[in-house]
DNA sequence: GAGTGGTCTAGACCACTGT
DNA sequence: CAGTGGTCTAGACCACTCC
Protein backbone atom coordinates (compact mmCIF):
# COMPACT_ATOMS: atom_id res chain seq x y z
CA UNK A 1 0.00 0.00 0.00
CA UNK A 2 1.89 3.17 -1.02
CA UNK A 3 -0.10 6.90 -0.46
CA UNK A 4 0.44 9.11 -2.66
CA UNK A 5 1.80 11.87 -1.77
CA UNK A 6 0.36 15.18 -3.27
CA UNK A 7 2.85 18.32 -2.86
CA UNK A 8 2.10 20.86 -5.54
CA UNK A 9 0.11 21.72 -8.43
CA UNK A 10 2.39 19.57 -10.88
CA UNK A 11 1.11 16.46 -8.73
CA UNK A 12 -2.13 17.16 -8.94
CA UNK A 13 -2.03 17.43 -12.42
CA UNK A 14 -0.51 13.68 -13.09
CA UNK A 15 -2.71 12.23 -10.85
CA UNK A 16 -6.07 13.58 -12.39
CA UNK A 17 -4.04 13.15 -16.10
CA UNK A 18 -3.38 9.32 -14.36
CA UNK A 19 -7.30 8.61 -13.77
CA UNK A 20 -8.23 9.95 -17.38
CA UNK A 21 -5.70 7.96 -18.39
CA UNK A 22 -6.87 4.92 -16.66
CA UNK A 23 -10.45 5.36 -17.23
CA UNK A 24 -11.22 5.90 -13.47
CA UNK A 25 -13.04 8.69 -14.67
CA UNK A 26 -14.32 8.37 -18.10
CA UNK A 27 -15.12 11.00 -21.06
CA UNK A 28 -18.29 12.90 -20.24
CA UNK A 29 -17.44 12.16 -16.19
CA UNK A 30 -18.15 14.89 -13.61
CA UNK A 31 -15.49 14.55 -11.42
CA UNK A 32 -15.19 15.68 -7.63
CA UNK A 33 -15.25 19.80 -7.51
CA UNK A 34 -12.34 21.69 -6.06
CA UNK A 35 -12.82 21.66 -2.51
CA UNK A 36 -13.97 17.83 -2.50
CA UNK A 37 -10.38 16.97 -4.20
CA UNK A 38 -8.22 19.36 -2.08
CA UNK A 39 -9.76 17.82 0.94
CA UNK A 40 -8.91 14.65 -0.75
CA UNK A 41 -5.31 15.34 -1.63
CA UNK A 42 -4.84 17.29 0.86
CA UNK A 43 -4.01 20.33 -0.29
CA UNK A 44 -5.43 24.17 -0.97
CA UNK A 45 -8.29 24.62 -3.28
CA UNK A 46 -5.95 26.80 -5.24
CA UNK A 47 -3.35 24.27 -6.03
CA UNK A 48 -6.38 22.16 -7.39
CA UNK A 49 -7.64 25.04 -9.29
CA UNK A 50 -4.30 25.50 -10.94
CA UNK A 51 -3.20 22.01 -12.03
CA UNK A 52 -7.27 21.70 -13.32
CA UNK A 53 -6.95 25.09 -15.20
CA UNK A 54 -3.43 23.68 -17.29
CA UNK A 55 -5.37 20.05 -17.72
CA UNK A 56 -8.86 22.45 -19.27
CA UNK A 57 -5.95 24.27 -21.41
CA UNK A 58 -5.12 21.51 -22.84
CA UNK A 59 -8.96 20.42 -23.45
CA UNK A 60 -9.08 17.59 -21.50
CA UNK A 61 -11.17 18.48 -19.24
CA UNK A 62 -14.72 20.75 -19.64
CA UNK A 63 -15.12 23.14 -16.79
CA UNK A 64 -18.52 25.73 -16.04
CA UNK A 65 -19.33 27.45 -13.16
CA UNK A 66 -22.39 25.59 -11.85
CA UNK A 67 -22.01 22.47 -13.92
CA UNK A 68 -18.52 21.46 -12.59
CA UNK A 69 -15.90 20.17 -14.22
CA UNK A 70 -15.98 16.85 -16.77
CA UNK A 71 -13.87 15.18 -18.69
CA UNK A 72 -13.75 16.14 -22.30
CA UNK A 73 -15.74 13.65 -24.41
CA UNK A 74 -13.83 14.28 -27.55
CA UNK A 75 -10.56 15.26 -25.82
CA UNK A 76 -9.35 17.96 -28.94
CA UNK A 77 -5.54 17.84 -28.86
CA UNK A 78 -3.71 20.54 -29.11
CA UNK A 79 -0.56 21.07 -30.92
CA UNK A 80 1.67 23.92 -30.37
CA UNK A 81 3.80 25.03 -33.10
CA UNK A 82 6.67 27.59 -32.05
CA UNK A 83 6.82 29.97 -35.14
CA UNK A 84 10.71 30.13 -35.27
CA UNK A 85 12.97 33.12 -37.80
CA UNK A 86 14.05 30.80 -40.28
CA UNK A 87 17.48 31.89 -39.70
CA UNK A 88 17.68 30.28 -36.20
CA UNK A 89 15.58 27.43 -37.45
CA UNK A 90 18.31 26.62 -39.87
CA UNK A 91 21.27 27.25 -37.07
CA UNK A 92 19.08 24.82 -34.99
CA UNK A 93 19.29 22.47 -37.28
CA UNK A 94 23.37 22.90 -37.22
CA UNK A 95 23.49 24.05 -40.68
CA UNK A 96 25.11 27.31 -42.19
CA UNK A 97 22.98 30.10 -42.88
CA UNK A 98 22.45 31.75 -45.84
CA UNK A 99 20.43 34.42 -47.80
CA UNK A 100 20.10 36.47 -50.98
CA UNK A 101 17.75 39.40 -51.64
CA UNK A 102 16.12 38.65 -55.12
CA UNK A 103 13.87 41.70 -55.95
CA UNK A 104 12.33 44.58 -53.60
CA UNK A 105 10.11 47.10 -55.46
CA UNK A 106 7.34 49.68 -54.49
CA UNK A 107 4.02 48.00 -56.09
CA UNK A 108 0.75 47.97 -56.51
CA UNK A 109 -1.20 45.09 -54.16
CA UNK A 110 -2.40 42.61 -56.27
CA UNK A 111 -6.30 41.83 -55.34
CA UNK A 112 -5.28 38.71 -53.40
CA UNK A 113 -2.71 40.40 -50.71
CA UNK A 114 -5.41 43.49 -50.76
CA UNK A 115 -7.58 41.41 -49.44
CA UNK A 116 -5.84 39.46 -47.08
CA UNK A 117 -4.59 42.80 -46.04
CA UNK A 118 -7.80 44.87 -45.78
CA UNK A 119 -5.98 47.93 -47.29
CA UNK A 120 -6.54 49.74 -50.77
CA UNK A 121 -5.64 49.78 -54.12
CA UNK A 122 -3.39 52.68 -53.68
CA UNK A 123 -1.93 51.56 -50.11
CA UNK A 124 1.74 52.57 -50.59
CA UNK A 125 3.02 48.57 -50.37
CA UNK A 126 6.66 46.85 -50.36
CA UNK A 127 7.27 43.84 -52.38
CA UNK A 128 10.55 41.80 -51.15
CA UNK A 129 11.27 38.42 -52.93
CA UNK A 130 14.43 36.33 -51.02
CA UNK A 131 15.27 33.07 -50.58
CA UNK A 132 16.97 31.73 -47.68
CA UNK A 133 19.91 28.63 -47.74
CA UNK A 134 20.65 25.85 -45.45
CA UNK A 135 24.21 24.16 -45.74
CA UNK A 136 23.80 26.37 -49.24
CA UNK A 137 21.07 24.39 -50.84
CA UNK A 138 17.59 26.97 -51.10
CA UNK A 139 15.39 26.13 -48.00
CA UNK A 140 12.56 29.00 -48.18
CA UNK A 141 11.36 31.23 -50.74
CA UNK A 142 9.92 34.29 -48.68
CA UNK A 143 7.38 36.36 -50.79
CA UNK A 144 6.58 39.33 -48.74
CA UNK A 145 4.22 42.29 -48.99
CA UNK A 146 4.38 45.03 -46.37
CA UNK A 147 2.13 47.74 -45.69
CA UNK A 148 4.31 51.24 -45.34
CA UNK A 149 1.94 52.97 -43.98
CA UNK A 150 1.90 51.28 -40.76
CA UNK A 151 6.28 50.59 -40.91
CA UNK A 152 7.72 54.02 -42.34
CA UNK A 153 10.66 52.80 -40.81
CA UNK A 154 10.67 50.52 -43.37
CA UNK A 155 12.22 52.88 -46.16
CA UNK A 156 15.82 52.58 -44.66
CA UNK A 157 16.00 48.98 -44.00
CA UNK A 158 18.80 47.04 -45.75
CA UNK A 159 17.39 43.79 -47.22
CA UNK A 160 20.69 42.55 -48.86
CA UNK A 161 21.99 41.86 -45.65
CA UNK A 162 19.00 41.20 -43.03
CA UNK A 163 16.16 39.37 -44.30
CA UNK A 164 12.80 41.15 -44.20
CA UNK A 165 11.47 38.37 -41.69
CA UNK A 166 14.48 38.96 -39.26
CA UNK A 167 14.26 42.85 -39.59
CA UNK A 168 10.08 42.77 -38.83
CA UNK A 169 10.93 40.84 -35.30
CA UNK A 170 13.09 43.08 -34.50
CA UNK A 171 11.34 45.90 -35.22
CA UNK A 172 7.60 45.87 -35.74
CA UNK A 173 5.76 44.27 -33.23
CA UNK A 174 2.70 42.82 -33.44
CA UNK A 175 -0.79 42.23 -31.75
CA UNK A 176 -2.40 39.67 -33.51
CA UNK A 177 -2.02 37.50 -37.05
CA UNK A 178 -3.39 34.45 -38.63
CA UNK A 179 -1.56 31.51 -40.47
CA UNK A 180 -1.99 28.75 -42.31
CA UNK A 181 -0.68 25.77 -44.38
CA UNK A 182 -1.01 24.05 -47.74
CA UNK A 183 0.55 22.66 -50.64
CA UNK A 184 1.56 23.77 -53.90
CA UNK A 185 3.07 22.76 -57.10
CA UNK A 186 6.10 24.61 -57.59
CA UNK A 187 5.59 27.07 -60.24
CA UNK A 188 8.26 28.31 -62.92
CA UNK A 189 9.57 30.74 -60.72
CA UNK A 190 9.38 29.02 -57.74
CA UNK A 191 11.44 26.16 -59.34
CA UNK A 192 14.09 28.14 -60.48
CA UNK A 193 14.49 30.11 -56.80
CA UNK A 194 14.21 26.41 -55.14
CA UNK A 195 16.68 24.42 -57.46
CA UNK A 196 13.61 22.11 -58.22
CA UNK A 197 11.37 20.89 -60.80
CA UNK A 198 8.40 22.47 -61.97
CA UNK A 199 5.67 20.93 -60.61
CA UNK A 200 7.42 19.20 -57.68
CA UNK A 201 5.16 19.14 -54.25
CA UNK A 202 5.84 22.72 -52.15
CA UNK A 203 4.67 23.23 -48.58
CA UNK A 204 3.41 26.64 -47.61
CA UNK A 205 3.02 28.52 -44.93
CA UNK A 206 0.99 32.04 -45.41
CA UNK A 207 0.99 34.71 -42.57
CA UNK A 208 -0.13 38.10 -42.39
CA UNK A 209 0.06 40.27 -39.24
CA UNK A 210 -1.29 42.94 -37.56
CA UNK A 211 -1.10 45.94 -35.38
CA UNK A 212 -4.47 46.55 -33.99
CA UNK A 213 -6.70 47.29 -37.09
CA UNK A 214 -3.61 48.30 -39.07
CA UNK A 215 -2.30 45.05 -41.38
CA UNK A 216 1.84 45.28 -41.32
CA UNK A 217 2.84 42.91 -43.44
CA UNK A 218 1.69 39.12 -45.24
CA UNK A 219 4.10 36.66 -46.18
CA UNK A 220 4.48 33.54 -48.17
CA UNK A 221 6.61 31.02 -47.42
CA UNK A 222 7.28 28.51 -49.91
CA UNK A 223 9.75 25.77 -48.80
CA UNK A 224 12.27 23.51 -50.59
CA UNK A 225 10.85 19.80 -51.30
CA UNK A 226 10.89 17.45 -48.28
CA UNK A 227 10.01 19.93 -46.08
CA UNK A 228 8.47 18.53 -42.93
CA UNK A 229 7.29 20.75 -40.00
CA UNK A 230 7.05 19.05 -36.77
CA UNK A 231 6.01 19.51 -33.52
CA UNK A 232 5.02 16.93 -29.97
CA UNK A 233 1.67 16.58 -28.62
CA UNK B 1 -4.81 62.41 -16.98
CA UNK B 2 -6.51 58.87 -16.56
CA UNK B 3 -5.06 56.77 -13.86
CA UNK B 4 -5.38 53.28 -15.31
CA UNK B 5 -6.92 51.09 -13.17
CA UNK B 6 -5.79 47.16 -12.42
CA UNK B 7 -7.97 44.83 -10.67
CA UNK B 8 -7.21 41.13 -12.03
CA UNK B 9 -4.29 39.76 -14.14
CA UNK B 10 -5.96 40.03 -17.54
CA UNK B 11 -5.25 43.82 -16.68
CA UNK B 12 -1.98 43.38 -15.57
CA UNK B 13 -1.30 41.35 -18.81
CA UNK B 14 -2.35 43.61 -21.29
CA UNK B 15 -0.67 46.24 -19.78
CA UNK B 16 2.92 44.77 -19.46
CA UNK B 17 1.77 43.48 -23.37
CA UNK B 18 1.04 47.72 -23.93
CA UNK B 19 4.55 48.46 -22.68
CA UNK B 20 5.93 45.93 -25.01
CA UNK B 21 4.22 47.10 -28.11
CA UNK B 22 4.64 50.92 -27.59
CA UNK B 23 8.67 50.33 -27.58
CA UNK B 24 8.61 51.48 -23.62
CA UNK B 25 10.23 47.93 -23.00
CA UNK B 26 12.02 47.22 -25.46
CA UNK B 27 13.40 43.31 -26.40
CA UNK B 28 16.19 42.84 -24.41
CA UNK B 29 15.51 45.15 -21.46
CA UNK B 30 14.83 43.67 -18.02
CA UNK B 31 11.46 44.88 -16.46
CA UNK B 32 11.11 45.95 -12.67
CA UNK B 33 10.52 42.44 -10.20
CA UNK B 34 7.15 41.08 -9.43
CA UNK B 35 7.30 43.07 -5.67
CA UNK B 36 7.65 46.64 -7.63
CA UNK B 37 5.15 45.72 -10.27
CA UNK B 38 2.54 44.76 -7.64
CA UNK B 39 3.15 48.34 -5.58
CA UNK B 40 3.11 50.06 -9.33
CA UNK B 41 -0.42 48.48 -9.79
CA UNK B 42 -1.93 48.33 -6.61
CA UNK B 43 -2.53 44.77 -6.68
CA UNK B 44 -1.04 41.59 -5.16
CA UNK B 45 2.29 40.08 -6.65
CA UNK B 46 0.40 36.49 -7.50
CA UNK B 47 -1.71 38.34 -9.30
CA UNK B 48 1.06 40.27 -11.20
CA UNK B 49 2.76 36.65 -11.63
CA UNK B 50 0.13 35.08 -12.77
CA UNK B 51 -0.25 37.83 -15.69
CA UNK B 52 3.66 37.28 -16.46
CA UNK B 53 3.53 33.81 -16.32
CA UNK B 54 1.18 33.66 -19.22
CA UNK B 55 3.22 35.92 -21.14
CA UNK B 56 6.30 33.97 -20.30
CA UNK B 57 4.38 31.31 -21.96
CA UNK B 58 3.48 32.82 -24.98
CA UNK B 59 6.97 33.58 -25.61
CA UNK B 60 7.34 37.21 -25.31
CA UNK B 61 9.12 36.82 -21.59
CA UNK B 62 11.93 35.13 -20.42
CA UNK B 63 11.98 34.96 -17.01
CA UNK B 64 14.83 33.31 -14.63
CA UNK B 65 14.68 33.31 -11.09
CA UNK B 66 17.56 35.77 -9.47
CA UNK B 67 17.97 37.11 -13.19
CA UNK B 68 14.49 38.69 -13.45
CA UNK B 69 12.53 39.00 -15.82
CA UNK B 70 13.51 40.08 -19.76
CA UNK B 71 11.64 41.12 -22.58
CA UNK B 72 12.25 38.42 -25.35
CA UNK B 73 15.02 39.41 -27.94
CA UNK B 74 13.09 37.15 -30.60
CA UNK B 75 9.39 36.66 -29.45
CA UNK B 76 9.05 33.30 -31.32
CA UNK B 77 5.58 33.35 -31.55
CA UNK B 78 3.39 30.11 -30.60
CA UNK B 79 0.44 28.85 -32.50
CA UNK B 80 -1.93 26.64 -31.20
CA UNK B 81 -3.31 24.21 -33.98
CA UNK B 82 -6.33 22.27 -32.08
CA UNK B 83 -6.21 18.94 -33.99
CA UNK B 84 -9.93 17.45 -34.62
CA UNK B 85 -11.64 14.61 -34.98
CA UNK B 86 -12.35 14.84 -39.14
CA UNK B 87 -16.21 13.46 -38.49
CA UNK B 88 -16.51 17.43 -36.13
CA UNK B 89 -14.11 19.35 -38.70
CA UNK B 90 -16.16 18.58 -41.58
CA UNK B 91 -19.27 19.03 -39.77
CA UNK B 92 -18.15 22.51 -38.23
CA UNK B 93 -17.57 23.79 -41.74
CA UNK B 94 -21.15 23.22 -42.25
CA UNK B 95 -21.02 20.35 -44.84
CA UNK B 96 -22.42 16.62 -44.78
CA UNK B 97 -20.10 14.01 -43.23
CA UNK B 98 -19.88 10.78 -45.10
CA UNK B 99 -17.11 8.14 -44.66
CA UNK B 100 -16.06 4.69 -46.32
CA UNK B 101 -13.61 1.95 -45.46
CA UNK B 102 -11.55 0.88 -48.02
CA UNK B 103 -9.91 -1.56 -46.31
CA UNK B 104 -9.12 -3.17 -43.21
CA UNK B 105 -6.23 -6.41 -42.82
CA UNK B 106 -3.76 -7.96 -40.15
CA UNK B 107 -0.40 -7.17 -42.01
CA UNK B 108 3.01 -7.13 -41.45
CA UNK B 109 4.38 -3.67 -40.62
CA UNK B 110 6.79 -2.16 -43.36
CA UNK B 111 9.97 -0.87 -42.58
CA UNK B 112 8.88 2.89 -42.20
CA UNK B 113 6.12 2.05 -40.10
CA UNK B 114 8.26 -0.34 -37.85
CA UNK B 115 10.31 2.59 -37.09
CA UNK B 116 8.13 4.75 -36.20
CA UNK B 117 6.43 3.06 -34.09
CA UNK B 118 9.04 1.22 -32.98
CA UNK B 119 7.76 -2.52 -33.14
CA UNK B 120 9.26 -5.67 -33.76
CA UNK B 121 8.61 -7.00 -37.26
CA UNK B 122 6.19 -9.95 -35.99
CA UNK B 123 4.28 -7.45 -34.23
CA UNK B 124 0.38 -7.83 -34.30
CA UNK B 125 -0.76 -4.58 -36.49
CA UNK B 126 -3.76 -4.03 -38.28
CA UNK B 127 -3.79 -1.73 -41.29
CA UNK B 128 -7.22 0.03 -42.51
CA UNK B 129 -7.64 2.53 -45.28
CA UNK B 130 -10.40 4.35 -44.90
CA UNK B 131 -11.50 7.59 -46.51
CA UNK B 132 -14.12 11.01 -44.94
CA UNK B 133 -16.23 12.57 -47.36
CA UNK B 134 -17.49 15.97 -47.20
CA UNK B 135 -20.84 17.21 -48.69
CA UNK B 136 -20.06 13.55 -51.09
CA UNK B 137 -17.00 14.70 -51.70
CA UNK B 138 -13.35 12.94 -50.64
CA UNK B 139 -12.26 15.10 -48.24
CA UNK B 140 -8.96 13.19 -46.73
CA UNK B 141 -7.66 9.66 -47.05
CA UNK B 142 -6.59 7.78 -43.74
CA UNK B 143 -4.25 5.23 -43.47
CA UNK B 144 -3.68 3.91 -40.34
CA UNK B 145 -1.31 0.98 -38.77
CA UNK B 146 -2.83 0.28 -35.34
CA UNK B 147 -0.60 -2.27 -32.49
CA UNK B 148 -3.45 -4.50 -31.27
CA UNK B 149 -1.30 -5.62 -28.31
CA UNK B 150 -1.99 -2.09 -27.43
CA UNK B 151 -5.17 -2.23 -28.31
CA UNK B 152 -6.84 -5.91 -27.81
CA UNK B 153 -10.54 -4.55 -27.94
CA UNK B 154 -9.69 -3.05 -31.88
CA UNK B 155 -10.41 -6.76 -32.87
CA UNK B 156 -14.23 -6.39 -31.96
CA UNK B 157 -14.54 -3.09 -33.51
CA UNK B 158 -16.29 -2.19 -36.81
CA UNK B 159 -14.88 0.17 -38.94
CA UNK B 160 -17.75 -0.41 -41.30
CA UNK B 161 -19.81 2.67 -39.70
CA UNK B 162 -17.33 4.50 -37.84
CA UNK B 163 -13.76 5.34 -38.71
CA UNK B 164 -10.74 4.47 -36.55
CA UNK B 165 -9.93 8.10 -35.76
CA UNK B 166 -12.95 8.32 -33.94
CA UNK B 167 -12.87 5.34 -32.55
CA UNK B 168 -9.74 5.16 -31.36
CA UNK B 169 -10.46 8.71 -29.68
CA UNK B 170 -13.03 7.49 -27.90
CA UNK B 171 -11.53 3.71 -26.48
CA UNK B 172 -7.89 4.47 -26.14
CA UNK B 173 -6.48 7.84 -24.83
CA UNK B 174 -3.17 8.67 -25.22
CA UNK B 175 -0.38 9.45 -23.10
CA UNK B 176 1.58 11.50 -25.85
CA UNK B 177 2.62 12.08 -29.22
CA UNK B 178 4.01 13.63 -31.97
CA UNK B 179 2.53 15.21 -35.44
CA UNK B 180 4.32 16.60 -38.42
CA UNK B 181 3.24 18.42 -41.81
CA UNK B 182 4.41 18.10 -45.61
CA UNK B 183 3.69 18.17 -48.60
CA UNK B 184 3.67 15.16 -51.43
CA UNK B 185 2.65 14.28 -55.03
CA UNK B 186 -0.82 12.26 -55.47
CA UNK B 187 0.47 8.92 -56.27
CA UNK B 188 -1.90 6.69 -58.60
CA UNK B 189 -4.04 5.28 -54.99
CA UNK B 190 -4.01 8.53 -53.50
CA UNK B 191 -5.41 10.05 -56.32
CA UNK B 192 -8.17 7.27 -57.02
CA UNK B 193 -9.57 7.38 -53.66
CA UNK B 194 -9.56 11.26 -53.77
CA UNK B 195 -10.77 11.88 -56.95
CA UNK B 196 -7.95 13.91 -58.19
CA UNK B 197 -4.93 13.87 -60.52
CA UNK B 198 -2.17 11.87 -60.51
CA UNK B 199 0.34 14.48 -59.49
CA UNK B 200 -1.56 17.02 -57.80
CA UNK B 201 0.06 18.56 -54.46
CA UNK B 202 -1.30 17.36 -51.45
CA UNK B 203 -1.08 18.42 -47.64
CA UNK B 204 -0.38 15.54 -45.06
CA UNK B 205 -0.55 14.85 -41.91
CA UNK B 206 1.47 11.97 -40.30
CA UNK B 207 0.75 11.05 -36.37
CA UNK B 208 2.19 8.68 -34.12
CA UNK B 209 0.17 8.29 -30.55
CA UNK B 210 1.68 6.23 -27.64
CA UNK B 211 0.61 5.09 -24.03
CA UNK B 212 3.57 5.97 -22.30
CA UNK B 213 6.28 3.63 -24.07
CA UNK B 214 3.41 1.31 -26.24
CA UNK B 215 3.05 2.48 -29.81
CA UNK B 216 -0.57 3.09 -30.16
CA UNK B 217 -1.27 3.76 -33.73
CA UNK B 218 0.24 5.80 -36.46
CA UNK B 219 -1.90 7.51 -39.44
CA UNK B 220 -1.05 9.16 -42.54
CA UNK B 221 -3.87 11.62 -43.63
CA UNK B 222 -3.50 13.08 -47.55
CA UNK B 223 -5.80 14.87 -47.83
CA UNK B 224 -7.94 16.34 -51.34
CA UNK B 225 -6.20 19.16 -53.31
CA UNK B 226 -7.02 22.85 -51.58
CA UNK B 227 -6.79 21.92 -48.45
CA UNK B 228 -5.60 24.25 -45.91
CA UNK B 229 -5.05 24.53 -42.33
CA UNK B 230 -5.55 27.30 -40.80
CA UNK B 231 -5.03 29.08 -37.12
CA UNK B 232 -4.89 32.40 -35.52
CA UNK B 233 -1.54 33.77 -33.53
C1' DG C 1 -31.35 30.73 -5.34
C1' DA C 2 -27.45 28.04 -4.73
C1' DG C 3 -23.44 25.56 -6.26
C1' DT C 4 -19.45 25.84 -8.82
C1' DG C 5 -15.28 27.70 -10.73
C1' DG C 6 -12.43 32.28 -11.21
C1' DT C 7 -9.76 35.30 -8.92
C1' DC C 8 -7.58 38.29 -5.31
C1' DT C 9 -4.90 38.96 -1.08
C1' DA C 10 -1.24 38.71 2.33
C1' DG C 11 2.10 36.17 3.97
C1' DA C 12 5.28 32.48 3.83
C1' DC C 13 8.82 29.32 2.33
C1' DC C 14 11.45 27.28 -1.26
C1' DA C 15 14.40 26.64 -5.61
C1' DC C 16 17.30 28.29 -8.61
C1' DT C 17 21.14 30.91 -10.14
C1' DG C 18 24.13 35.10 -10.82
C1' DT C 19 27.81 37.34 -8.51
C1' DC D 1 25.26 34.70 -0.39
C1' DA D 2 21.35 37.15 -1.80
C1' DG D 3 17.88 38.37 -5.22
C1' DT D 4 14.48 36.70 -8.05
C1' DG D 5 10.71 33.91 -9.56
C1' DG D 6 7.77 29.54 -8.28
C1' DT D 7 4.53 27.88 -5.39
C1' DC D 8 1.53 26.95 -1.31
C1' DT D 9 -1.97 28.31 2.08
C1' DA D 10 -6.23 30.02 4.13
C1' DG D 11 -9.69 32.85 3.60
C1' DA D 12 -12.59 35.79 1.03
C1' DC D 13 -15.56 37.62 -2.54
C1' DC D 14 -17.33 37.49 -7.06
C1' DA D 15 -19.34 35.74 -11.65
C1' DC D 16 -21.58 32.69 -13.94
C1' DT D 17 -25.16 29.46 -14.82
C1' DC D 18 -28.04 25.49 -13.89
C1' DC D 19 -32.29 24.34 -11.64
Amino acid sequence: MTALSINNWQDVHSEVLHRIHSRQWKPGDQIPNEIELAREFGCARATVNRALQVLADSGLLDRRRKAGTRVAIHPVRKATLSIPIIKQEIEEKGLAYGYALISEARKKPPPDIRARMQISADAKILSVNTVHMADGKPYVFEDRWINVDAVPEVSSADFTKQSPNEWLVENKPFTSGDIAFSATLASQKQAEVLACKVGEALFVIERSTWDAQTAITSVRLTFAPGYRMHTDI
